[in-house]
DNA sequence: AAAAGAACTTGAACTAGTTCAAGATTTAGG
DNA sequence: CCTAAATCTTGAACTAGTTCAAGTTCTTTT
Protein backbone atom coordinates (compact mmCIF):
# COMPACT_ATOMS: atom_id res chain seq x y z
CA UNK A 1 0.00 0.00 0.00
CA UNK A 2 1.42 3.72 -0.58
CA UNK A 3 1.67 5.26 2.77
CA UNK A 4 3.74 8.47 1.46
CA UNK A 5 4.86 8.92 5.20
CA UNK A 6 8.39 8.98 4.07
CA UNK A 7 8.42 11.89 1.60
CA UNK A 8 5.84 13.78 4.07
CA UNK A 9 8.21 13.83 6.15
CA UNK A 10 10.97 14.97 4.37
CA UNK A 11 8.54 17.96 2.83
CA UNK A 12 8.09 18.62 6.33
CA UNK A 13 11.37 19.92 7.18
CA UNK A 14 10.99 22.79 4.55
CA UNK A 15 7.75 23.77 4.74
CA UNK A 16 4.75 22.65 7.54
CA UNK A 17 1.97 20.87 5.88
CA UNK A 18 -1.79 20.84 6.67
CA UNK A 19 -3.78 17.49 6.50
CA UNK A 20 -5.02 18.81 3.16
CA UNK A 21 -2.35 19.85 1.82
CA UNK A 22 -0.47 16.35 2.72
CA UNK A 23 -3.28 14.85 1.35
CA UNK A 24 -3.54 16.84 -2.17
CA UNK A 25 0.22 16.50 -2.44
CA UNK A 26 0.11 12.33 -1.70
CA UNK A 27 -2.84 11.98 -4.42
CA UNK A 28 -0.20 13.83 -7.19
CA UNK A 29 2.86 11.46 -5.74
CA UNK A 30 3.21 8.14 -7.89
CA UNK A 31 5.11 5.06 -5.94
CA UNK A 32 7.12 2.79 -8.24
CA UNK A 33 10.27 0.08 -7.80
CA UNK A 34 13.29 0.53 -10.10
CA UNK A 35 15.26 -2.85 -10.97
CA UNK A 36 19.40 -2.14 -11.06
CA UNK A 37 20.34 -0.82 -14.40
CA UNK A 38 16.83 0.32 -15.50
CA UNK A 39 15.93 3.76 -17.02
CA UNK A 40 13.92 6.14 -15.75
CA UNK A 41 14.62 8.88 -18.19
CA UNK A 42 16.32 8.49 -21.96
CA UNK A 43 17.63 11.40 -24.39
CA UNK A 44 15.23 12.74 -27.03
CA UNK A 45 12.43 11.79 -24.35
CA UNK A 46 10.98 14.73 -22.40
CA UNK A 47 11.73 14.05 -18.49
CA UNK A 48 7.91 14.39 -17.59
CA UNK A 49 8.54 14.06 -13.86
CA UNK A 50 11.32 14.74 -11.28
CA UNK A 51 11.47 11.40 -8.84
CA UNK A 52 13.05 11.26 -4.94
CA UNK A 53 14.83 8.46 -4.33
CA UNK A 54 13.09 5.97 -1.34
CA UNK A 55 15.40 3.94 -1.70
CA UNK A 56 18.21 2.64 -3.46
CA UNK A 57 20.75 5.10 -6.12
CA UNK A 58 20.52 6.50 -9.35
CA UNK A 59 22.87 8.61 -11.78
CA UNK A 60 22.28 11.10 -14.31
CA UNK A 61 24.98 10.96 -17.31
CA UNK A 62 25.94 11.99 -20.87
CA UNK A 63 26.97 9.88 -23.55
CA UNK A 64 29.53 11.92 -25.78
CA UNK A 65 30.06 11.46 -29.47
CA UNK A 66 33.27 9.09 -28.62
CA UNK A 67 30.95 6.92 -26.31
CA UNK A 68 32.27 7.70 -23.55
CA UNK A 69 29.83 8.49 -20.13
CA UNK A 70 30.11 11.56 -18.16
CA UNK A 71 28.26 11.04 -15.15
CA UNK A 72 26.57 14.85 -14.24
CA UNK A 73 24.14 13.64 -10.94
CA UNK A 74 24.21 11.00 -8.60
CA UNK A 75 21.06 10.27 -5.79
CA UNK A 76 21.07 8.01 -3.37
CA UNK A 77 17.68 8.45 -0.15
CA UNK A 78 16.41 11.63 0.05
CA UNK A 79 17.88 12.98 -2.73
CA UNK A 80 15.47 14.25 -6.08
CA UNK A 81 17.11 13.21 -9.70
CA UNK A 82 15.98 14.52 -12.74
CA UNK A 83 17.23 16.12 -16.18
CA UNK A 84 16.61 19.49 -14.89
CA UNK A 85 17.33 21.02 -18.48
CA UNK A 86 14.64 18.73 -19.63
CA UNK A 87 11.94 18.71 -16.92
CA UNK A 88 12.36 22.91 -16.51
CA UNK A 89 11.64 23.36 -20.12
CA UNK A 90 9.94 20.61 -20.79
CA UNK A 91 12.18 19.81 -23.93
CA UNK A 92 13.87 16.37 -24.93
CA UNK A 93 16.44 15.36 -22.33
CA UNK A 94 20.23 14.90 -22.84
CA UNK A 95 20.96 12.87 -20.05
CA UNK A 96 20.13 8.58 -19.30
CA UNK A 97 18.75 8.71 -15.87
CA UNK A 98 19.55 4.72 -14.68
CA UNK A 99 19.06 2.93 -11.04
CA UNK A 100 22.64 1.76 -9.60
CA UNK A 101 20.51 -0.39 -7.36
CA UNK A 102 17.31 -1.75 -6.87
CA UNK A 103 15.48 1.25 -6.03
CA UNK A 104 12.18 3.26 -5.07
CA UNK A 105 11.38 6.14 -5.98
CA UNK A 106 8.05 8.87 -5.30
CA UNK A 107 7.64 10.89 -8.75
CA UNK A 108 5.85 13.81 -9.07
CA UNK A 109 5.33 15.18 -13.10
CA UNK A 110 5.23 18.21 -14.27
CA UNK A 111 1.82 18.51 -14.98
CA UNK A 112 1.33 17.29 -11.37
CA UNK A 113 3.75 20.15 -10.20
CA UNK A 114 2.11 22.57 -11.72
CA UNK A 115 -1.06 21.79 -10.18
CA UNK A 116 -0.11 21.77 -6.85
CA UNK A 117 1.79 25.07 -7.50
CA UNK A 118 -1.68 26.54 -8.46
CA UNK A 119 -3.81 24.99 -5.57
CA UNK A 120 -0.85 25.50 -2.97
CA UNK A 121 1.12 28.30 -3.83
CA UNK A 122 3.46 26.97 -0.34
CA UNK A 123 4.94 24.31 -2.72
CA UNK A 124 6.82 27.42 -3.81
CA UNK A 125 8.97 27.58 -0.95
CA UNK A 126 9.60 24.12 -1.28
CA UNK A 127 10.88 23.84 -4.63
CA UNK A 128 12.68 27.74 -4.32
CA UNK A 129 14.80 26.53 -1.26
CA UNK A 130 15.87 22.96 -2.93
CA UNK A 131 16.71 23.66 -5.92
CA UNK A 132 18.62 27.10 -4.46
CA UNK A 133 20.44 24.15 -2.22
CA UNK A 134 21.05 22.60 -5.44
CA UNK A 135 22.73 25.07 -6.87
CA UNK A 136 24.79 26.08 -4.09
CA UNK A 137 26.00 22.66 -4.56
CA UNK A 138 26.62 22.67 -8.37
CA UNK A 139 28.34 25.76 -7.95
CA UNK A 140 30.95 24.56 -5.52
CA UNK A 141 31.40 21.82 -7.95
CA UNK A 142 32.47 23.71 -10.21
CA UNK A 143 34.64 25.44 -8.07
CA UNK A 144 36.21 21.97 -7.43
CA UNK A 145 36.34 20.99 -10.76
CA UNK A 146 38.21 24.57 -12.46
CA UNK A 147 40.66 24.63 -9.27
CA UNK A 148 41.38 21.04 -7.93
CA UNK A 149 43.57 18.44 -9.16
CA UNK A 150 42.41 15.13 -9.91
CA UNK A 151 43.27 13.63 -6.34
CA UNK A 152 41.59 16.48 -4.54
CA UNK A 153 38.54 15.79 -6.08
CA UNK A 154 38.62 12.39 -5.27
CA UNK A 155 39.68 13.31 -1.67
CA UNK A 156 36.81 15.97 -0.90
CA UNK A 157 34.64 13.55 -2.45
CA UNK A 158 35.33 10.94 -0.02
CA UNK A 159 35.01 13.85 2.95
CA UNK A 160 31.40 14.87 1.63
CA UNK A 161 29.89 11.67 0.65
CA UNK A 162 31.36 9.26 2.52
CA UNK A 163 28.34 7.30 2.30
CA UNK A 164 28.06 7.38 -1.06
CA UNK A 165 31.94 6.12 -2.38
CA UNK A 166 31.48 2.68 -1.16
CA UNK A 167 28.41 2.29 -2.90
CA UNK A 168 29.10 2.90 -6.47
CA UNK A 169 31.31 1.49 -8.77
CA UNK A 170 34.18 3.34 -9.35
CA UNK A 171 34.01 3.84 -12.94
CA UNK A 172 31.10 6.06 -11.85
CA UNK A 173 32.84 8.30 -9.39
CA UNK A 174 35.53 8.54 -11.56
CA UNK A 175 33.63 9.79 -14.54
CA UNK A 176 31.44 11.99 -11.84
CA UNK A 177 34.59 13.78 -10.72
CA UNK A 178 35.94 14.10 -14.52
CA UNK A 179 38.69 11.69 -15.17
CA UNK A 180 39.15 8.14 -16.11
CA UNK A 181 38.33 5.23 -14.15
CA UNK A 182 41.96 3.70 -14.57
CA UNK A 183 43.29 7.32 -13.31
CA UNK A 184 41.23 6.52 -10.48
CA UNK A 185 42.59 3.14 -9.45
CA UNK A 186 46.38 4.77 -9.84
CA UNK A 187 45.24 7.17 -7.48
CA UNK A 188 43.76 5.01 -4.66
CA UNK A 189 46.71 2.28 -5.10
CA UNK A 190 48.75 5.35 -4.05
CA UNK A 191 47.02 6.50 -1.28
CA UNK A 192 46.72 2.99 0.01
CA UNK A 193 50.91 3.00 -0.19
CA UNK A 194 51.10 6.11 1.49
CA UNK B 1 16.00 59.62 -8.39
CA UNK B 2 15.65 56.40 -7.55
CA UNK B 3 13.30 55.08 -10.20
CA UNK B 4 13.06 51.03 -10.37
CA UNK B 5 10.93 50.46 -13.57
CA UNK B 6 13.63 48.57 -15.09
CA UNK B 7 13.77 45.60 -12.20
CA UNK B 8 9.79 45.97 -11.64
CA UNK B 9 9.52 45.27 -15.48
CA UNK B 10 11.94 42.40 -15.11
CA UNK B 11 10.04 40.99 -12.33
CA UNK B 12 7.33 41.44 -13.68
CA UNK B 13 7.97 38.71 -16.63
CA UNK B 14 8.35 36.39 -13.87
CA UNK B 15 5.20 37.06 -11.45
CA UNK B 16 2.64 39.91 -11.81
CA UNK B 17 3.03 42.28 -9.08
CA UNK B 18 0.14 44.80 -7.94
CA UNK B 19 1.20 48.33 -7.24
CA UNK B 20 1.42 47.48 -3.59
CA UNK B 21 3.73 44.58 -4.36
CA UNK B 22 6.11 46.97 -6.63
CA UNK B 23 6.22 49.63 -4.27
CA UNK B 24 7.32 47.55 -1.44
CA UNK B 25 9.78 45.11 -3.50
CA UNK B 26 10.93 49.16 -4.64
CA UNK B 27 11.81 50.37 -0.97
CA UNK B 28 13.65 47.16 -0.39
CA UNK B 29 15.92 47.35 -2.87
CA UNK B 30 19.25 49.50 -3.02
CA UNK B 31 20.88 51.24 -6.01
CA UNK B 32 24.33 51.30 -5.98
CA UNK B 33 27.23 52.37 -8.69
CA UNK B 34 30.28 50.39 -8.84
CA UNK B 35 33.43 51.49 -10.59
CA UNK B 36 35.66 48.67 -13.11
CA UNK B 37 37.72 46.62 -10.58
CA UNK B 38 35.92 47.34 -7.33
CA UNK B 39 34.40 44.58 -5.08
CA UNK B 40 30.87 43.66 -4.13
CA UNK B 41 31.71 40.45 -2.06
CA UNK B 42 34.94 39.30 -1.01
CA UNK B 43 36.29 36.24 1.05
CA UNK B 44 35.19 35.66 4.92
CA UNK B 45 32.73 38.35 4.17
CA UNK B 46 29.26 36.95 4.43
CA UNK B 47 27.47 37.90 1.06
CA UNK B 48 24.65 40.17 2.57
CA UNK B 49 23.03 40.94 -0.88
CA UNK B 50 22.27 39.32 -4.18
CA UNK B 51 22.84 42.13 -6.71
CA UNK B 52 20.79 42.72 -9.71
CA UNK B 53 23.21 44.30 -12.88
CA UNK B 54 21.47 47.18 -14.29
CA UNK B 55 24.29 48.22 -16.37
CA UNK B 56 28.24 46.80 -16.81
CA UNK B 57 29.62 43.64 -15.97
CA UNK B 58 30.91 41.39 -13.45
CA UNK B 59 32.69 37.96 -12.68
CA UNK B 60 32.81 35.93 -9.62
CA UNK B 61 36.20 34.13 -9.25
CA UNK B 62 38.12 31.98 -6.45
CA UNK B 63 41.98 32.56 -5.95
CA UNK B 64 42.96 28.92 -5.26
CA UNK B 65 46.35 28.56 -3.04
CA UNK B 66 48.44 28.84 -6.09
CA UNK B 67 47.66 31.92 -6.51
CA UNK B 68 45.52 31.37 -9.93
CA UNK B 69 42.02 32.63 -10.51
CA UNK B 70 38.85 30.69 -11.31
CA UNK B 71 35.88 32.63 -12.49
CA UNK B 72 32.90 30.59 -11.12
CA UNK B 73 30.39 33.38 -12.58
CA UNK B 74 29.74 36.30 -14.97
CA UNK B 75 27.21 38.67 -15.55
CA UNK B 76 25.81 40.94 -17.53
CA UNK B 77 22.89 43.50 -17.59
CA UNK B 78 19.77 41.55 -16.37
CA UNK B 79 21.54 38.68 -14.62
CA UNK B 80 21.97 38.57 -10.61
CA UNK B 81 24.78 37.55 -9.12
CA UNK B 82 26.34 36.46 -5.60
CA UNK B 83 27.92 34.04 -4.22
CA UNK B 84 25.15 31.45 -2.91
CA UNK B 85 26.94 29.57 -1.19
CA UNK B 86 27.47 32.38 1.13
CA UNK B 87 24.14 33.88 0.33
CA UNK B 88 22.15 31.19 0.99
CA UNK B 89 23.26 30.19 4.51
CA UNK B 90 24.77 32.98 5.41
CA UNK B 91 28.02 32.15 6.12
CA UNK B 92 31.46 33.36 5.21
CA UNK B 93 31.92 33.72 1.51
CA UNK B 94 35.02 32.07 -0.64
CA UNK B 95 34.39 34.07 -3.68
CA UNK B 96 35.85 37.88 -4.80
CA UNK B 97 32.87 39.35 -6.71
CA UNK B 98 34.27 42.08 -8.82
CA UNK B 99 32.99 44.89 -11.28
CA UNK B 100 34.40 44.44 -14.91
CA UNK B 101 32.72 47.23 -15.97
CA UNK B 102 31.79 50.98 -14.12
CA UNK B 103 28.34 49.38 -13.36
CA UNK B 104 24.59 49.76 -11.90
CA UNK B 105 22.90 47.29 -9.58
CA UNK B 106 20.18 46.87 -7.68
CA UNK B 107 20.93 45.42 -4.10
CA UNK B 108 18.32 42.71 -2.65
CA UNK B 109 19.86 42.22 1.45
CA UNK B 110 19.12 38.45 2.86
CA UNK B 111 17.46 40.18 4.99
CA UNK B 112 14.96 42.16 2.78
CA UNK B 113 14.60 39.08 0.59
CA UNK B 114 13.07 37.26 4.05
CA UNK B 115 10.79 40.10 4.77
CA UNK B 116 9.84 40.24 1.05
CA UNK B 117 9.02 36.36 1.17
CA UNK B 118 6.97 36.71 4.52
CA UNK B 119 4.94 39.61 3.55
CA UNK B 120 4.56 38.58 -0.57
CA UNK B 121 4.81 34.76 -0.92
CA UNK B 122 4.28 35.63 -4.51
CA UNK B 123 8.37 36.37 -4.38
CA UNK B 124 8.39 32.57 -3.90
CA UNK B 125 7.60 31.61 -7.10
CA UNK B 126 10.02 34.46 -8.71
CA UNK B 127 13.20 33.03 -6.46
CA UNK B 128 12.21 29.24 -7.41
CA UNK B 129 12.28 30.35 -11.12
CA UNK B 130 15.44 31.73 -10.87
CA UNK B 131 17.26 29.32 -9.26
CA UNK B 132 16.00 26.73 -11.11
CA UNK B 133 16.74 28.20 -14.51
CA UNK B 134 20.30 29.03 -12.92
CA UNK B 135 20.61 25.14 -12.13
CA UNK B 136 19.47 24.05 -15.61
CA UNK B 137 22.21 26.29 -17.03
CA UNK B 138 24.75 25.43 -14.10
CA UNK B 139 23.74 22.06 -14.98
CA UNK B 140 24.64 22.85 -18.83
CA UNK B 141 28.52 24.13 -18.02
CA UNK B 142 28.83 20.72 -15.68
CA UNK B 143 28.36 18.55 -19.04
CA UNK B 144 30.18 21.03 -21.47
CA UNK B 145 33.49 21.12 -19.04
CA UNK B 146 33.24 16.99 -18.32
CA UNK B 147 32.65 16.05 -22.16
CA UNK B 148 33.78 19.01 -24.39
CA UNK B 149 37.55 20.04 -25.06
CA UNK B 150 39.14 23.56 -24.84
CA UNK B 151 38.42 24.64 -28.27
CA UNK B 152 34.63 22.93 -28.32
CA UNK B 153 34.10 24.78 -24.62
CA UNK B 154 35.27 28.37 -26.29
CA UNK B 155 32.71 27.57 -29.57
CA UNK B 156 30.25 26.75 -27.41
CA UNK B 157 30.64 30.05 -25.08
CA UNK B 158 30.95 32.66 -28.40
CA UNK B 159 27.70 30.61 -29.55
CA UNK B 160 25.45 30.61 -26.32
CA UNK B 161 26.84 34.23 -25.07
CA UNK B 162 27.97 36.50 -28.06
CA UNK B 163 27.11 39.53 -26.32
CA UNK B 164 29.56 38.29 -23.76
CA UNK B 165 32.62 37.42 -26.14
CA UNK B 166 33.46 40.94 -26.93
CA UNK B 167 33.12 42.27 -23.85
CA UNK B 168 35.06 40.62 -21.20
CA UNK B 169 39.22 40.43 -21.50
CA UNK B 170 40.28 36.50 -22.79
CA UNK B 171 41.75 36.24 -19.15
CA UNK B 172 38.31 35.88 -17.73
CA UNK B 173 36.72 33.43 -20.50
CA UNK B 174 39.70 31.48 -20.49
CA UNK B 175 39.64 31.09 -16.62
CA UNK B 176 35.71 30.94 -16.79
CA UNK B 177 35.93 28.05 -19.61
CA UNK B 178 38.84 26.13 -17.30
CA UNK B 179 41.96 26.83 -19.45
CA UNK B 180 45.00 29.51 -19.33
CA UNK B 181 44.54 32.67 -21.23
CA UNK B 182 47.85 31.32 -23.46
CA UNK B 183 46.09 28.47 -24.50
CA UNK B 184 43.04 30.45 -25.24
CA UNK B 185 45.26 32.43 -27.63
CA UNK B 186 46.43 29.67 -29.39
CA UNK B 187 43.15 28.39 -29.99
CA UNK B 188 42.33 31.91 -31.45
CA UNK B 189 44.81 32.05 -33.81
CA UNK B 190 44.11 28.80 -35.07
CA UNK B 191 40.55 29.81 -35.75
CA UNK B 192 41.78 32.46 -37.58
CA UNK B 193 44.17 30.95 -39.51
CA UNK B 194 41.23 28.29 -40.36
C1' DA C 1 51.70 62.45 -26.63
C1' DA C 2 54.45 59.92 -23.16
C1' DA C 3 54.65 56.65 -19.73
C1' DA C 4 52.90 52.97 -17.12
C1' DG C 5 50.07 49.36 -16.58
C1' DA C 6 46.98 45.70 -18.35
C1' DA C 7 46.19 42.35 -21.54
C1' DC C 8 47.70 39.33 -25.26
C1' DT C 9 51.08 36.36 -28.01
C1' DT C 10 54.65 32.99 -29.01
C1' DG C 11 57.55 29.04 -28.54
C1' DA C 12 59.96 25.44 -26.02
C1' DA C 13 59.94 22.32 -22.26
C1' DC C 14 56.97 19.91 -19.41
C1' DT C 15 53.19 17.09 -16.83
C1' DA C 16 48.64 15.57 -15.36
C1' DG C 17 45.73 12.75 -16.99
C1' DT C 18 44.34 9.60 -21.25
C1' DT C 19 44.39 5.64 -24.15
C1' DC C 20 44.89 1.04 -25.25
C1' DA C 21 45.33 -3.60 -24.30
C1' DA C 22 45.61 -7.58 -21.51
C1' DG C 23 44.98 -9.81 -17.36
C1' DA C 24 42.92 -10.29 -12.59
C1' DT C 25 39.13 -9.95 -9.54
C1' DT C 26 34.48 -9.36 -8.08
C1' DT C 27 29.47 -9.76 -8.61
C1' DA C 28 25.09 -11.56 -10.20
C1' DG C 29 22.07 -14.87 -12.14
C1' DG C 30 20.34 -19.37 -13.16
C1' DC D 1 27.91 -23.67 -7.24
C1' DC D 2 29.24 -22.42 -11.88
C1' DT D 3 29.50 -19.31 -15.55
C1' DA D 4 29.19 -15.06 -17.70
C1' DA D 5 29.28 -10.49 -17.26
C1' DA D 6 30.87 -6.48 -15.04
C1' DT D 7 34.40 -4.11 -12.79
C1' DC D 8 39.09 -3.07 -11.51
C1' DT D 9 44.28 -3.04 -12.24
C1' DT D 10 48.76 -2.32 -14.40
C1' DG D 11 52.11 -0.53 -17.47
C1' DA D 12 53.78 1.74 -21.64
C1' DA D 13 53.01 5.13 -25.07
C1' DC D 14 50.82 9.31 -25.78
C1' DT D 15 48.52 14.21 -25.90
C1' DA D 16 45.77 18.15 -24.44
C1' DG D 17 46.70 21.65 -21.99
C1' DT D 18 50.26 24.07 -18.61
C1' DT D 19 54.21 26.69 -17.35
C1' DC D 20 57.59 29.96 -17.83
C1' DA D 21 59.74 33.71 -19.79
C1' DA D 22 60.23 37.34 -22.96
C1' DG D 23 58.34 40.28 -26.16
C1' DT D 24 54.24 42.85 -28.25
C1' DT D 25 50.13 45.42 -28.32
C1' DC D 26 46.43 47.78 -26.45
C1' DT D 27 44.39 51.08 -22.72
C1' DT D 28 44.45 54.37 -19.38
C1' DT D 29 46.17 58.19 -17.04
C1' DT D 30 48.61 62.31 -16.82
Amino acid sequence: MNDNSHIIKYVNQYIELTKEEEDYFSSLITNKSIKKRQYIIQPDFVAKNRSFVLDGAFRGYLMCTEGKEHTIAIAIENWWITDYNSYIFQQPATLFIEAIENSKIAQLSYDNEQKLLDKFPKFEKLFRILSQQSLASTQRRIMSNLSDSAEIRYEKFIRDYPKVVNRLPQYIIASYLGFTTEYLSKIRKKRVEA
